[in-house]
Order: C-alpha cells, then sequence, then structure tokens
DNA sequence: AATGAATGAGGATTCATTCAT
DNA sequence: AATGAATGAATCCTCATTCAT
C-alpha cells in the first residue's frame, strides 16, 4: 500500500524493475485474500492495487492459483527459517520460545496466517500436498517440545499431538482480535498466553484436587 | 429464518414440499459454503444439489446473501438456545459446563460453526452487524463465568475478555482437526480440554494444592 | 440470415421459443465457421449474429465445441440418411447415382461440406472419432459401387480406395469454385463431371494402348 | 519474401544469425499454420518453437499476417518457378508433365499447399489480391495444356476451366490423405491419378457410346 | 537481435438474477 | 413452486503488439 503509491504512471514500461511489480503483486493479493478470501478477489482487483492492467499480472504469475501457492509457500518457509534463527535468552525454557515466538511471528504477518490457515481449501491438490507437509514440520516443533518436557516430568501431557493443536490454535487465533496500540501491548499478550499454556500443560503437583473431582463426578451428561 | 421459510401454510401438513425445498437449499448450501467458501460457491451448484434450476432458488430465498444470513443467523439463535436449554448435574461448574457444552454443541455443528466464524466477512453490512450482536451475547456467557469465578477467587485471570478469546479460538479449533470415529470419543476430548482450560484459569501454584492431585487422577482417558 | 432480421426486440425473454435459438446459432456458426474458420470465430460473434448475448448461447451449447461438433455430427447423419432416400430412376447406373446425388448435395450444403472437411482439426479428439467413423462410412458406399463395377468388368480401378478419393476430392472441390447463376448450370456441373468421372473409371478397352504404353514408358523422371 | 528477410548484411556470411531465426520463424509458423490454421495459431507458440520470446518474431515479421503472407507468396514463387525449371523427357506428354509435377511438388510441400489453398480466407484483401494472381498464372498453365490438346483433338474437354479445377482439386487432394512409407510409392500414386486424369479428359471416340446415351438419357431427375 | 514488461482488446465461460410461462 | 431462456456484468486468461533496455 506504501509503494503503490509511487508507481510510475502513463502508459508504456517505465523499466521501474519488473522485479517490483511480482512484490507488489504479492503485497496486494496479500492484503486481498486475508480480507475477502481467495474466491472472492478478482485478478483485476489485484491488478487496479498494483497499477496494472489485469494481463500484466500474467507476466509474474502465471494464474491466480500460483498467487495463493506463492504467497502460502514463502509464508511457511519464511516461518520455519525464522524459527531456526530466532534468538532468545540462552537459558529460556522451550515452551517459552515457542510461544513468544509464535505469537511475535504471527503478529506481525496477521494476514499471512490467516490465509495459511484459512486458503488451504482453495489450494489444487498438488499445492495443497506441498503446503501440508510444511505445515506439519512446523507443529511438530511444538509437539517435540512438549513430548520433550513430558517425559522430562516437566509438563503433564496425556496427548501431545492434541495439546499442540490446542495450543497453536490458541495462540493463532490472537490476531484474530488483537489490535496493536490498544490498553495490551504485544508483551502483555505474550506473558498472558504464556502463562495460560504453561498452566494448561502444567503437571498437577499436589494442587487442585477439588476441580478433578467435579470432572470425576461428571456421570453421563 | 428468513421470512419466506416462516410462511405459513393453511392447508394442512400435506402442503410441505416449498418447505422442504428451503431445507434442501439450507442444507446444501450449509456443506458447501463450509467446504469452499460462500464465494466460491455458486447458486447453481446448490441449485443443482437441491434438485432444481437456479431460478427456482429464488422461490425461496431472494438472494444469495440471505441464504448466508439465514444460515448464521439460526445457527447463532440454536446456539444460544441451546445453552438455555442445556441439561446438566446441578452442582457443576458453570465453567465445566460450559466446555462441555460448546465443545459438544460445536462437534455436532462443525459447518454451522466453521461458517459462523469464516464467512462474518461474506456478510454485507447490514446482516453483519446483526450476526456479530449474537456473537458477542454468546462470548459474554464465557466472560461472565470467569469473571464469577475470578471474583470468588477460584480462577486468576487477569484479563477476562482475553481469556474468553483465547479459550473460545481453543475450543473452536477442535473441529479443525477431530475426527469422530479416530482413537479419541468426544468425550475424551472434552476432559482433555477442560482439564486444559481449568488449568489455564487456575490460580497459581501454592494456591490450590488439592486441585492438582485430582487432575491427575484422570486415568486413561 | 432471414430469420434473425425478425427477432424480438427489447430486453428480456419474449418467449420467442428457446427451441428457435438452438437453431439460429447453428445457422450462424455455421456461416461463420465456413467463412472464417472454427479458430476465428468468436462467441459473440455467433451471439450478435443471433441477436443475443454471449451467455445466452451457453444455454443451448455447452461450449463452442459442442457446437461445431453438432454441426458436423448433424451434416453427415443427414448426408447418410439423404444417401438412403435419394430417388433416382430405376435403372440408373450406381456410379451415376452416386456423382448426381453427391454433387447435388454438396452444392446444396456448401458451407457444411466444407465445415466437414476442413475443421475436422478443429475437434477435440473424442469428437473427432465420431465424426470420422460417419466419414468413412459415407466414402465406403462409393468404394462399394466401384469394387462392384470393376468386379463386373464395368469398370477398370487398381485402387479403389484411391480412387474414391480422388473422386470424392474432385467432386468436393465443385463448391470451392462453383456459383449459382453463372453460366454453368447445377445440371451442366453433373453432367460434365460425370463424364469425367465415368471416363476416369472407365475400362481402356483395347482402344488406347499408346496412353497406357507412354506412362509405363516413363522412365526414372 | 518479406523485405526484412531480404535486408543485405555487409558483414560476410558470419552474420547470418537474424537470417536464421527468420527461417525458424517461417518453418515453425508453415508447421502450425497447416496444423491449426492461421486463426488458432499465436505468435507466442511460434515463438516457442523458435526458442525466442515473442517480441523477437517482430524483428524478423513485422506482423503474424506478414509470416502468412511470406509463406504463401514464396510458395507460390517457388511452385511456378519449380514448373519453370521441371526437368522431364523431352517427348513427354505435356498433361503428364503437369501432373506428375504437380503431384510430386504438392507431396513434397503438403504443409505449403495445404495452407496456399485453406488461408486465403485468413489474407486481407491486398495479400489476398497478390496471391490470387499467383495461383491462377499456375491454374493457367494446366488450362492451356488441356485448351491445347483439346484444339489438337486429343482430349475431349467442353469446359477447360471447369476441368482444370476438377483436375487441380482432385490431385491437390492427394496429401489430405496419402502417407509415404504405405502400400503404395509416390510413383504408384503418380500413375493411378495419370491415369484417371488422361482417362477424364480423352476423347470418347467411339468407344463408349454407351455411356454417354447413359448420361444423356437421365431426364428430368 | 533479443528480452521482459507492459498494453488494450478480446477470448470463452460463469455468474446472480429476472421473468413469462 | 418450478422451468427455461434471457440479461449484463464479471470471471480468468490470452492475444498481437510495443518499446526501453
Amino acid at each position: 500500500m506504501t509503494d503503490i503509491a509511487e508507481k510510475p504512471h502513463g502508459r508504456g514500461p517505465v523499466r521501474a524493475k519488473g522485479q517490483e511489480t511480482a512484490g507488489r503483486v504479492r503485497k496486494a493479493a496479500l492484503k486481498r485474500f486475508a480480507a475477502a478470501g481467495y474466491a472472492a478477489v478478482s485478478m483485476r482487483e489485484i491488478a487496479a492495487d498494483v497499477g496494472v492492467r489485469p494481463g500484466a499480472l500474467y507476466n509474474h504469475f502465471p494464474t491466480k492459483q500460483d498467487i495463493l501457492k506463492d504467497l502460502m509457500l514463502s509464508h511457511m518457509a519464511e516461518l520455519l527459517s525464522a524459527w531456526d534463527e530466532a534468538d532468545f535468552p540462552d537459558g529460556m525454557d522451550p515452551l517459552e520460545r515457542f510461544v513468544r515466538f509464535h505469537i511475535r511471528h504471527h503478529l506481525e504477518r496477521a494476514d499471512e496466517v490467516f490465509i495459511s490457515y484459512m486458503e488451504l481449501r482453495s489450494l489444487e491438490p498438488e499445492n495443497f500436498a506441498l503446503i501440508e507437509a510444511e505445515r506439519r514440520r512446523y507443529e511438530s516443533i511444538l509437539t517435540g517440545i512438549l513430548e520433550d518436557g513430558a517425559a522430562k516430568g516437566r509438563y503433564s501431557i496425556d496427548e501431545p499431538k492434541v495439546a499442540t493443536r490446542a495450543i497453536i490454535a490458541m495462540l493463532t487465533g490472537i490476531p484474530n482480535w488483537y489490535r496493536t496500540g490498544g490498553r495490551l501491548s504485544e508483551r502483555n499478550i505474550e506473558d498472558l498466553y504464556l502463562t495460560m499454556v504453561r498452566k494448561a500443560v502444567a503437571p498437577l503437583a499436589t494442587r487442585e484436587p477439588a476441580a478433578l473431582n467435579d470432572t470425576q463426578k461428571v456421570p453421563a451428561l
């Protein structure tokens, strides 16, 4: 939305680097796919955002589907490489690492995240398989942390895969409602969610007998 | 809930043909909207599912948008009235009530839930306002439970609205991956999530040692 | 081109029988495919000829390709059934029958003929197979006549299939240049070609030994 | 024969690169025009065949139409000059000469022939006139032979122009079905067709009165 | 001589919707 | 309540061509 305003005007190519156009297409498509959904966005709209005629888009992406695939693949690649390079204090608990990383990364990329979770259904089967593989790789990071912690007795988790999904759903839901500039800072959110996650997987120790009784009492229901 | 659907008939129960069609339209639209997204579904597809020509749909719903609005409004109405009528053992902890209710209701209505959370963006502003009001009413039930429990010192929650969203996101994410007939029963899921939710809002550490023991007692599951 | 002028005007369906529209589409497509070739004709042009918006064509033919297929299949069906029903004087020589029939039929249907021979390449493989089978059925009629006559010693033909093609090519080429209303009547054309065909397959008898010798003498060349 | 193709180069034989490209364009266009028709072939396809981007074609031919015009004009020029230079045994009958020449030339140039007869309709009027003039020149060769032979009493032809077209259509149809390597050699084909042509224009003399009578007897029909 | 990016027009087809029957 | 035919606008994408580099 920023550089778009600087698009060269007049007819014909102004030699303003075609390279840039592909990037502007990505940016415009991202915004629109996130806002309205892949199917509801037309190539015309994207072209208009970019400041180009619809046909020109096809110099950069062979089909609309390829734009989506490109966005999703590069999001997953970035997510995984960002995790590899994440810089946290040495002694930090892996679960804290993951929670803070995930929230931070996802709050900065609300649109990419949303698309990546919502538009899986808009992918043609071949592309779906590509993306799905990446998603599993990411989820397995958290599953590994949980299993590891459970093995060491630090967490109490019966089903690490279920817990992985529960936690990721919880964290990934944040950008749905969180708006920067509000009462809560990103750091506040991180802390709040970290607390909830930690407690959710914490060993019960000697602490909450009453609650459990409740649960067990629940009969047929 | 479209007015058309309510058109009363004076001819006795035999004359249910039109009613039936409207119902079949709702059912077909629900499936397709959930699977592909509102924008990606055509009236022709719905008509084909129903076994009718596209024009006939307009005898039952004035526009495609009205089908969506109908589905979402009736889902929310049903959700709220189901909560009002939910039948739980008398002494049950309200949070447990809510968690079990929500999971149960949503697992039975995966498509409605999904549409209701995803297709808000496809609603025209007027319809959006209608639905959004209902959603807030539902969320406020959980917020109320949390605030109440916090006031009584049973939970430790700094931000009840944040917690509300975190919990609802976590629970609502279940139908995204849960499949009946797998290793985990619905009841298992309820128990697992209930445990996580309870712990997530539990007062910390030294405060409720008893509770923890209870949780650990939860056996095989 | 005639009834088209009578197309009902004004917006919306004038209930002037949709049935008729399909026929008008066929007629317009025929003219245009013959004149410019399948690939060079747009659905918009056909629609304009018919007096309808492009989308309306799709109520009658699922694709442009189906219009072509329809034209070619019905031409071949008509050709074969016309042959079956052709009414010639009882004692007429079968070859004369065929030549007169072919010329007559094809002069009346210059466009269909042209399309049927030229647009085979525009058919998708499945449709091509359908049409090609019909074409072979028709050619086999002439081959049968030639083989029969040769067996009876009335014709001298070394390669009945080659002769079939030679004759059909010769006859089918007529509409390429012949224009009614010129110096030569259709009847003249029939007679001229019949004479040439007859002579082409006639036994050489004892009459033109020189000619044949010539041919045989031709050496390497 | 586009002017561009004739652009002389002063740099010696090494600098034949551009020339080569133009030739490759001609060759690719020829194949594709023959196979699919002018209208169905895109400049992009031609460029891909040549191994070049579409824009580069315009260094060699100003428009797509000019490629077609070039192919057709050069085919006709080659045909006429090949006739002038054809080397046949001295005493050979002119009709045999023509038939053998035409078959030979056309079997070697199936694509050019096909285009030249089929894509006349794709020519803009100005280009059409150019080509049509050449075609008439070629046809007049055969007409001359027939008229000459008729004058000398060697042939019996009522309408030399009709006969010209009949014969050319017959001969030109060969590449439509003939495939080298089959049962019949090119030489066999020449002989078969020559026989048919000769007989078709042969004087009836005293030899086949019956046949003629047959024709004449045919009444109204 | 070739590229890469663009244009503007147009390709076939689909869409939600209308309406006479 | 349903149909069949239509509309008008929009869909994705392809086209021939241009032109700065």
